[in-house]
DNA sequence: CTGAAAGCGCTTACAG
DNA sequence: CTGAAAGCGCTTACAG
């Protein structure tokens, strides 16, 4: 269904510049540019009554200053570049849109890039963005970081990532978060809970974050002896893994009591496919999410997860990136703390598991 | 928990530009600027040997043109402005990630901006964007369009809208949604299973689509004779505000036996409080959504929902937005089907509502 | 095929 | 307090 309407003709030839410049400004307001720029940016230097006669014409042209032509000169450009993996995943949209927050008080735009995991949309859109000469690059992604971010060092331009290893690139600042402890937490709830078997599903897109939330399972449940475990390790992110992940449990006879899974999103997908083999968790068995995003409070059953506090995650990041500006200046390593909230989707062992259907399935 | 350590010390003046310039290039190629600028835009018209000095020259150094004199040279940007009013809702994900899609095919960045409903957001989300001089920009939000909007329209930088009124601006491209179609089928659904008191749950802030949503619910259930509506209009989006309508429809004693939600976002939040409620979806009420997000198939249960055609919304804008160039000039209006998707909430009436256990709570 | 020059819209010393 | 001039990094006619 369409309706096909006349298209707005290009009325006096398409290359025409229809922008307000300063220079109209000044000319109708009987002042020099320089003038005319001074009473845009708000410098004392002027008298009133010129002022009001720049602000008067200002007004009357409706003029927007070219942020190009103003970056140009200055060097800066108050636009942050902001660059994720996986828009679908709700804690980056939380973290741009805190990132956005503090950006916007501070007067500061932001060029948003989702990588979609893939290294040559990283590498470009890092490009452009330096291109572009922001002032700043906030990223978290899961790919390794390209040669393109010496680049941005060498050119000076402040550099945050969420996660990554260590201190190996003392110009790049590093917010990190003690995933480990997180997933340390979680570990040892569901062995008090009595579970002793317990399968992780994560993904093979390594965010440092991400990598030591497996090892974190892996050493925890090493340590307090749990019998039995499982990685299954997908390619993708987001519920339809987790969904997956279940069913290559099931297929190749995994008998847990108890799945965590890299994130909320993908629980999500966890929780759906055990009800679709009507296995009820708690019950039957135990799931667990990480991020505490939003839905992890609204699923049915609500998710046992670990929090993280985004707020705090951005709050540095922006402190980071515009610490140049800043009399006092953060640290460029910050660590951050996590914490597990219990919901419904843990519950005590039960003598339940995966399979718990599944053999009555096949017994009929 | 942090580490203090020592900020890199700000060798040489924090002023100095360290950018590598065309200018530079050229020296290391012993070439002209002009030469340089010709090599890196591909122009045919230098001979083989010069243009493999540069083309070294360029590698070594990694030149990484700066767009913004690009641009300012040009009058144009590659860059496409994309405004939202709530990036909690999946849909504009998914609509921002299809134009990212779309607009990096095509050799354009995305400008993004979240307006949180604030009026005053997407004002300054225009004047930066327009400031910016982009290229185009695609607008989504509920909020009325500001006065800036015509000075876009002025500067012949091409705008479309998600949704919005008939044919009001001609030089507005307009990508609409026959939603009314999609929610008058959704009751009908319900209709046809024996449904004949429902409950509709908006928000006050009216994006056209949404408002068109409402529209059609009142018309149907009159047309259809539903004994019993009610419209409970709230003033957030999400799941927290389906979550305090179901709330607010039991305080008041609004006995319903089907409840549709202005989109799945807030449903899931509905689902969720029917659940706290020991209400069962659908056995004892039903419940529906509208977008089709994800989400909605893994819900539990699965959302009854419309399906809007994303990819083919984001790639309409897209072609609006670089109709100039195009040799086939798009309509500047487009109405898009929407498709009712039958699934797990919705079920026959069995004479449930939604103070069926209200009632047992209170016999107890 | 190549270079010198003008100019995109703005800011900012430098004079007055 | 105000203006003329230089310059940010690039592209693009214009000559040669």
């Amino acid at each position: 269904v369409y309706e096909k309407l006349d298209f707005p003709a290009e009325s006096g030839g398409s290359d025409q510049r229809m922008d307000v410049r300063l220079e109209d400004v000044a000319r109708r307001a009987k002042v020099s540019v320089s003038t005319a720029s001074r009473v845009v940016n708000g410098l004392e230097s002027v008298s009133g009554s010129t002022r009001r006669r720049v602000l008067a014409a200002l007004e009357e042209l409706n003029y927007m200053p070219n942020l190009q032509a103003r970056s140009l000169v200055s060097g800066q450009s108050k636009t942050l570049g902001v660059i994720v993996s996986n828009l679908e995943n709700p804690f980056f949209i939380d973290l741009f849109r805190l990132l956005e927050e503090q950006a916007h008080e501070q007067g500061f735009e932001i060029l948003l890039a989702n990588t979609n995991y893939d290294p040559k949309h990283l590498e470009r859109a890092i490009r452009t963005m330096l291109g572009r000469r922001v002032a700043g690059l906030a990223i978290a992604v899961s790919e390794p970081l390209p040669q393109e971010v010496h680049e941005a060092v060498r050119a000076k331009i402040p550099v945050v990532c969420f996660g990554g290893k260590d201190n190996d690139q003392m110009e790049l600042g590093r917010v990190r978060l003690d995933t480990h402890a997180g997933m340390r937490k979680l570990v040892e709830h569901l062995h008090a809970l009595g579970h002793r078997s317990m399968a992780y599903v994560g993904h093979q897109l390594s965010l440092a974050t991400t990598e030591e939330r497996r090892e974190a399972f892996e050493e925890t449940t090493r340590r307090l002896g749990i019998e039995y475990t499982y990685l299954a390790v997908l390619e993708r992110d987001g519920p339809g893994a987790g969904r997956d992940a279940v069913r290559e449990l099931v297929h190749r006879g995994i008998d847990v009591s108890a799945i965590l899974c890299l994130n909320d999103n993908t629980a999500i997908g966890v929780l759906r496919e055990l009800r679709n083999r009507n296995l009820r968790v708690p019950e039957d068995i135990s799931v667990t999410g990480f991020d505490d995003v939003i839905l992890s409070e609204f699923s049915c059953p609500s998710l046992t997860t670990v929090h993280i506090p985004r707020r705090e995650i951005a709050r540095m990041m922006f402190r980071m990136l515009t610490a140049r500006d800043s009399p006092t200046p953060p640290p460029m390593q910050y660590l951050i703390d996590s914490e597990v909230v219990i919901r419904e989707s843990t519950g005590p062992y039960r003598g339940g598991g995966l399979l718990l259907r599944a053999e009555e399935a096949e017994a009929q």
